[in-house]
RNA sequence: GGAGAGGUGCAGGAGUGGCUUAACUGGCACGCCUGGAAAGCGUGUGUACCGCGAAACGGUACCGGGGGUUCGAAUCCCCCUCUCUCCGCCA
């Protein structure tokens, strides 16, 4: 959410920002504009109004104490309209209140000078691309067939116990998951992340936090029962750690990671891109997250690359990273990465980490704000998040990638983690 | 699931309608005292919004959340929520 003093004070930057997100707030902008001018004479009028008030029932309370109930009467008296006056303004206030909100939450974040213009993927920057394309022999299968042939994943019985997009890992399928989760959390821990393990489960207050709430509800598995949701990534839980709270400057950057499963309605989602692992309702990711000083949040954004650079480089998966454009970035976003593993039998680019600033737009919503020492007033910090990794894609590509007539491979970095070096 | 007790400031904790400007204790900050410190003494100690260019200052709201009664609510009434204890169930 934006900062409602910013938009007042920079309306021709907000709406000119927002063009490259392709996204015209010019009337939100200007109506938020004209309903906070209202509000603010509204609070005036009602502040005078209540101040007013509690002058006289003070001073009723003083003539009672005195004996003086005549007097204390008469002052009851002129007390009815005043009360009627203050009711009006609290209704109206409100209603104002709940307009300008509404609105704040349809702008997106304003993104970062860096973000390139552009309507969709297409127009995302490639920033690098490292890693030779491997070429496979000529029987060389997608993972999906792979996984049945070694029997690492049974896609159908997911469809038994569950649905589509519930695979049941098995064996060295099983291993291979629990294997990459502990190498993504052991890299994360040596880079100075303090691990937790949060709720899968979240309540309205946290994805409302993170800016799920009210923008993208239909992607959250919803459990009508207790109004709570199953979490679409550990960001959700791991940031709303910070919600509602002032931390101290000297303590910036906070880091932490979480292993959790994610679940996704994906609901729309169809056709080829959907095949094995690809797109899933349920799957395992490993997440990062920072809490930064909004002078240091670029370099922490930088920081972060670094990581998930390096985990790739690790895995020997060919990677590109691009800087998403205007119109792909998301709307919480400022600046937003994408790391894409290339997954040979496919013979196209996979998706496997997204690190963003998100700048104050999340610790606005959070009220997640820092002091200064000495400086009274607090601040918004600025939080970023990065995927470290998300499993699927990453599986995918190490068996189509590394698959011999012998079998699969397992990178050198995993086996101290799987305790075996093929899958045959 | 059943019964009961609770939610007050940075923390503990008092407060059953107006001398509450939320007592008191502790923590923390600053000052006095000291060669320096401790002790002691004194002062201060939240957040949001509004007014002002900013600060100082002033106003309003906030005692889990929402609504109600009243001239006046932390206090009385209603609804919701969360926590704790006991019982039941249970990995």
């Amino acid at each position: 959410m934006l900062n409602l003093k910013f938009i007042q004070d920079n309306p021709e930057l907000v709406i000119d920002k927002l063009k490259r997100k392709n996204f015209d707030a010019s009337e939100i902008v200007s109506t938020i504009i004209d309903l906070y001018a209202q509000k603010n004479k509204l609070q005036g009028q009602a502040d005078q109004a209540k101040a007013e008030m509690n002058k006289i029932s003070k001073d009723i309370g003083l003539l009672f104490r005195e004996g003086k109930q005549e007097e204390a009467n008469a002052a009851k008296a002129r007390t009815s309209e005043l009360k009627e006056n203050i009711k009006q303004f609290d209704v109206d206030f409100a209603d104002i209140e709940a307009k300008v909100n509404d609105l704040l939450v349809q702008l997106p974040n304003l993104p970062h000078d860096s973000v390139p213009q552009g309507k969709g993927e297409e127009d995302n920057e490639v920033i690098t691309s490292v890693g030779e394309i491997p070429t496979l022999h000529e029987k060389a299968l997608p993972h999906w067939e792979l996984a049945q042939k070694y029997n690492l994943i049974d896609f159908e019985l997911g469809v038994k116990l569950t649905g589509a997009g519930f695979p049941v890992y098995r064996g060295k399928g099983a291993q291979l998951q629990r294997a990459l989760i502990n190498f993504f959390l052991a890299e994360a821990a040596k880079a100075g992340y303090e691990e937790v393990q949060p709720p899968l489960v979240v309540n309205e207050d946290s994805g409302f936090g993170t800016g799920q709430l009210p923008d993208k509800e239909g992607m959250m598995y919803h459990i009508t029962a207790e109004n709570l949701y199953l979490i679409p990534t550990a960001e959700v839980p791991v940031t709303n750690i910070y919600r509602d709270v002032i931390l101290d400057a000297k303590d910036l950057p906070y880091k932490n990671t979480a292993y959790s499963a994610c679940f996704r309605r994906e609901a729309g989602s169809y056709g080829k891109d959907v095949r094995g692992l690809n797109r899933l309702h349920q799957f395992d990711k490993v997440e990062v997250v920072q809490i930064a000083h909004p002078d240091k949040s670029y370099e922490v954004l930088n920081e972060m690359v670094k990581h998930v650079t390096g985990l790739v480089e690790k895995l020997g998966l060919p990677y590109r990273i691009l800087r998403l454009c205007g119109g792909d970035i998301s709307f919480t976003s400022a600046l937003t990465y994408d790391f894409e593993v290339y997954s040979a039998a496919q013979k196209k680019w996979l998706e496997v980490s997204s690190v963003s600033n998100f700048e104050s737009f999340q610790a606005n919503r959070l009220k997640l704000r820092f002091r200064e020492d000495g400086v009274k007033k607090p601040q918004l910090a600025h939080t970023l998040n990065g995927s470290a990794l998300a499993l699927p894609r990453i599986v995918a590509a190490l068996l189509e990638n590394n698959q011999t007539p012998e079998g699969i491979k397992i990178p050198d970095v995993l086996v101290p983690y799987t305790g075996f070096e093929i899958i045959d």
